[in-house]
RNA sequence: GACUAAGUAGCUCAGCAGGUAGAGCACAUCCCUUUUAAGGAUGGGGUCCUGGGUUCGAAUCCCAGCUUAGUCACCA
């Protein structure tokens, strides 16, 4: 255990002496909460006969205390409300304990208290809690840090990436918008449920340890399964399960899926992410066009009550229909190329006009895709959606109707940002088996990111698929765009970090067990000696030194140490 | 993975022509019966990220490492 600092110390000296006094400082019973801090900030200025009989629980985040009266401000779910606490109030008889030892001194900022009592207006003109009984219902052991806010001026932030991340519990109690931001990921997540249930289709389940990683372009987590000694992968995707289960009969199913991608990290890509795929049996990619935008739209209007959304320093209209143009077009748009009736060796030439770099493992399809990533993709602002990409990058999508060397493909484009993937699935087997045959061979040029074959997803579409369409939307990138939230980690509850460092340190008990007296453990970490090897390795002269210079600056009452007693220590 | 910047009190940050470590909030003690980021007075609190080097002397200069952020590369 590392050193307490004083604040910590001095919490935990609180708690025991709450203990003295008879007060648990940890109840077990429920606290009857009977309203929200926003509903009488809200109801109350309108009709000052309600609330004078309430019972509300919550942190404690500010103090002033006046002498025999106080403010307090408590935050609760909901937001923040003043209480108003006298001490004759809470103390009516001659007993002034809990105003003065248990609220005064031995409650601090980040306590969880419950009160009761009647609402009213200070002088100051503020909605206040005049507070008749106080029970202590957690006491917090670390200081919080202390956010200020004036005006819209924020004082003090709680802003280090790191600690919001790795300590997500406190951001969320100081920062009130990051508590926002996850309920409205929670609201756009409903919205698009209830849309698509309202349409009949199915929420299920499928695998996340999976035999063969399907369905996408990507490196895989290996995990290894003991029992049957084999290796697994956490799924890249669920497209190959979910249409599966369209052959086999459903309308139409989706899945929110947490995908796992072995890859790099930065602000707009976590390892762990969610992706929703949704299916829907007799319908193509134009369907799936109109399909998107009126759920897009009624996330808007849910989420903002407008289809017009800020995102990043632009205004985004969600309210469809969006543009739709193929993407050879919006190539020859930017470049003047059209790219559609090279072989590979011109699109090679192509590109190195372009000053794009390319390397000897990218087919057709990757150069291409290199173009557009390019040249393209940054000018997508308003929702685009980008149509009929070249057969080689699609091996899971139908062939265009009109081309075959084009696929029935699109990809919703918001702010630059690629939001969604969505095909006429392809559902002819014999066709889906050489496209697989195609992949493995720009495996075997060294493309890592080609796929799998996946025998038994091809022997399902043996069995026949009715004409599907499919799309696929990153809910992250969907949330950080709704929440105007510039980096993935700001949408994600728990990013992945890497492990926090740890010192080794050696507890109090084992420097005991070693032999050092316990009376001077401490004494001994001030000296800047927290491990046994520090110990052994720090000059003896100096320590001994140091340890006695210690024990008179701070007034120790023991006797000084002796040489010998610090050598066997240090042995 | 590459480059750039940062790491000082519980929090936000100053300090750097090398010379005893600072502020605000928070915390402690005392005073104060309605205050609005901030009532008054006094006080305590630091492995200046870690390890080396230069130096009589390093938070400050140099090197290496760790962590974080930003940009780039791969990817959704």
């Amino acid at each position: 255990m590392a050193e307490l600092t004083e604040q910590e110390q001095i919490r935990r000296n609180s708690l025991n002496e709450l203990k003295k006094l008879g007060i648990n400082p940890y109840p077990a019973a429920l606290y009857e909460v009977n309203v929200k801090s926003s509903e009488i900030l809200e109801n109350y200025p309108k009709d000052n006969t309600l609330y004078q009989h309430i019972s509300i629980a919550g942190r404690i985040m500010s103090r002033r205390i006046m002498g025999a009266a106080s403010f307090v401000e408590l935050q609760d779910a909901y937001g923040r409300i003043q209480l108003y606490i006298k001490r004759d109030e809470i103390c009516p008889d001659e007993d002034k304990t809990l105003y003065n030892t248990v609220f005064k001194r031995l409650l601090d900022i980040g306590d969880i208290i419950g009160v009761t009592g009647y609402v009213f207006v200070t002088q100051m003109g503020e909605t206040s809690i005049h507070v008749q009984s106080l029970t202590v219902l957690s006491k917090s052991l670390r200081p919080l840090p202390i956010v200020k806010e004036k005006d819209g001026h924020v004082y003090d932030a709680f802003s280090d990436p790191e600690q919001r991340y790795r300590m997500r519990y406190v951001d969320l109690i100081v920062n009130p918008h990051v508590r926002e931001t996850f309920i409205k990921r929670a609201k756009i997540v409903n919205t698009m449920r209830d849309y698509f249930n309202e349409q009949g289709y199915l929420e299920v389940e499928t695998p996340i340890l999976q035999s063969i990683p399907g369905g996408a372009a990507a490196r895989p987590f290996i995990t290894h399964h003991n029992a049957l000694d084999i290796d697994l992968y956490l799924r890249i995707a669920n497209e190959l399960y979910l249409k599966r289960l369209i052959v086999g009969g459903y309308a139409g199913v989706y899945e929110f899926a947490r995908d796992f991608r072995n890859e790099g990290m930065d602000r707009t890509h976590n390892p762990e992410f969610t992706c929703m795929e949704i299916y829907v049996a007799y319908k193509d990619y134009n369907w799936m066009m109109t399909f998107v935008e009126n759920m897009l739209s009624r996330i808007a209007m849910t989420l903002h009550g407008t289809t017009k959304v800020k995102v990043w320093g632009n205004e985004i209209d969600f309210g469809g229909p969006f543009r739709r143009a193929p993407m050879c077009d919006l190539i020859k748009e930017a470049t003047g190329y059209d790219v559609l009736p090279m072989d590979e060796q011109q699109l090679r030439d192509t590109c190195k006009a372009l000053n794009i770099e390319v390397d000897e493992t990218m087919g057709k399809g990757k150069l291409i895709d290199a173009i557009f990533g390019e040249k393209c993709e940054p000018n997508l602002i308003q929702p685009t959606f980008v149509t009929d990409y070249p057969i080689e990058m699609s091996p899971l999508c139908k062939r265009h109707r009109n081309n075959p060397n084009l696929t029935e493909r699109f990809e919703l484009f918001v702010n630059g940002k690629e939001l969604a993937n969505a095909y006429s699935e392809l559902n002819d087997p014999i066709d889906q088996l050489g496209r697989f045959q195609e992949q493995l061979r720009l495996s075997e040029k060294g493309d890592d990111e080609a796929m799998f074959i996946d025998m038994d997803f091809v022997r399902a579409l043996e069995f026949g698929m009715p004409p599907t369409s499919g799309m696929g939307m990153g809910i992250d990138r969907l949330v950080m765009m709704m929440t105007d939230e510039q980096s993935i980690q700001d949408v994600l509850l728990f990013p992945q970090m890497k492990p926090e460092k740890k010192a080794p340190v050696t507890t109090d008990e084992e420097f005991v067990n070693h032999g050092v007296s316990a009376e001077w453990v401490p004494v001994l970490r001030k000296a800047g000696i927290n491990t046994l090897s520090a110990l052994k390795e720090a000059n003896p002269n100096k320590l001994y030194n140091d340890l006695n210079g210690l024990r008179k600056k701070n007034k120790l009452e023991m006797p000084p140490l002796k040489k010998e007693e610090l050598e066997k220590w240090m042995a």
